[in-house]
DNA sequence: AGGGAAATGTTCTTGAAGGTACATTTGTAT
DNA sequence: ATACAAATGTACCTTCAAGAACATTTCCCT
């Protein structure tokens, strides 16, 4: 029963790929929604097409399927930050438009979000062991970088802005309004996660970051 | 062995208070460290000087006392809280100090936060049947909603300042930087984590949140 | 003083969940 | 067509950790 693309009649085919992508999805599912030690190796999978015989075959263990999860999500993430294109715009105009973008692309994939959340509650341990997801970060400031200069030599950025604290600020507001929504809406109400609110808090994040590096701001 | 202020010759003292004290303070920091799931009665009691029997009787199961301690770690970061006075200080200046000491206090509460990084994997379970905790937030805010008003009366604020909008600013930033520390300093780099890199990155919450809250902020 | 309630110590039970053993089928190279 | 490796199915085992049972001591009230 481990065929995803179509027959069955008898028996089973073979489909290692199929058989492990099959798996992978709904573990970065089931470990962003519950956290490493509540997610359930049986649980997972059973929203699976195979048996638990091939977690252990191709992953290992629990922790290596966490580990692999962790990279297929940052891997998705970062292949959709790749389509933003901001060569062709001015330094302010690009800082802007990819500040709202990462506002609006981590909103859209809150299964990486909470990965993240649980790498963070542990300490990032298996994130440190990954040199593949540490090749795509590097990669992923790098457009920053190149913002920060032309602004720089054009004169509209101060001086010594640095990508990476530039980044944190950006980082800092895009990531906290999808990882904090549960408490932050229980405390303070859904006001500010409405279309409106959203769209609000998306334009002020915006002009914070502007502020942060424009050369003509006190 | 349940006595924490002094006399053990034989046998025991009896002293409910100080065993709830005990209990809940090693599970605080226990749960903060490992998450629900992970952190052990057997290891919160290993680290008391109490018994396993203690905590069944005095918190019922497991997640009755990782309730009481999310309670008590907010109770004192908001007492904390409570110490800062802002009343005799013009808006700008009010508003930048409460920044600076929202980004300070975080820093030092990393238990505080983390309990909070945990509740919002759970979805804001236990967070939402806790009265208790609701209403020290509403207390959190209301500071923050007169410096808005003030400044709107003198008219060095925008009109129609969101106080929960402002709230959200600063604790997003004030917040990852604990947070998200370990990912961060993983993929990016300990720079923004030094003593420099830290106060560096406070000026900037303060100017970005004064970017918001400005009138004369284009 | 003594009796009942509150507090604490000690030991055991049990279920869930990660992981393994063993068996079988499918694909492929010669 | 056959033999061997890769892939999959099924059933089981083991351990760990939450919580309960049972026993004892301390405290307070009259």
């Amino acid at each position: 029963m481990a065929n995803l693309t179509a027959d069955d009649k008898r028996g089973w085919t073979q489909n290692p790929e199929g058989v492990k992508r099959d798996i992978l999805a709904v573990a970065v599912s089931e470990f962003a929604a519950r956290g490493f030690s509540r997610a359930k190796v049986d649980d997972i999978v059973a929203r699976t097409q195979t048996s638990k015989r091939m977690i252990y075959y191709y992953f290992g263990d629990k922790k290596g399927l966490y580990t692999r999860a962790l990279e297929a999500a940052y891997l998705k993430v970062r292949e959709g930050e790749a389509a933003l294109d901001l060569g062709h715009l001015r330094p302010v105009q690009a800082l802007s438009k990819l500040v709202a973008f990462t506002f609006d692309h981590h909103r859209e994939n809150p299964d990486f979000i909470r990965m993240v959340m649980i790498e963070n509650i542990h300490q990032a341990e298996a994130l440190s062991a990954s040199e593949t997801i540490r090749e795509l970060n590097i990669a992923a400031i790098d457009k920053l970088r190149e913002i920060c200069e032309r602004g720089e030599n054009e004169g509209v950025f101060r001086r010594g802005l640095d990508p990476v604290a530039l980044h944190w600020h950006i980082s800092a507001a895009s990531f906290f309004n999808v990882s904090n929504r549960p408490t932050f809406s229980t405390l303070f109400g859904d006001d500010v996660f409405t279309d409106d609110g959203q769209s609000r808090l998306r334009i002020q994040t915006v002009k914070a970051v502007l502020a942060i590096a424009r050369a003509d701001v006190v």
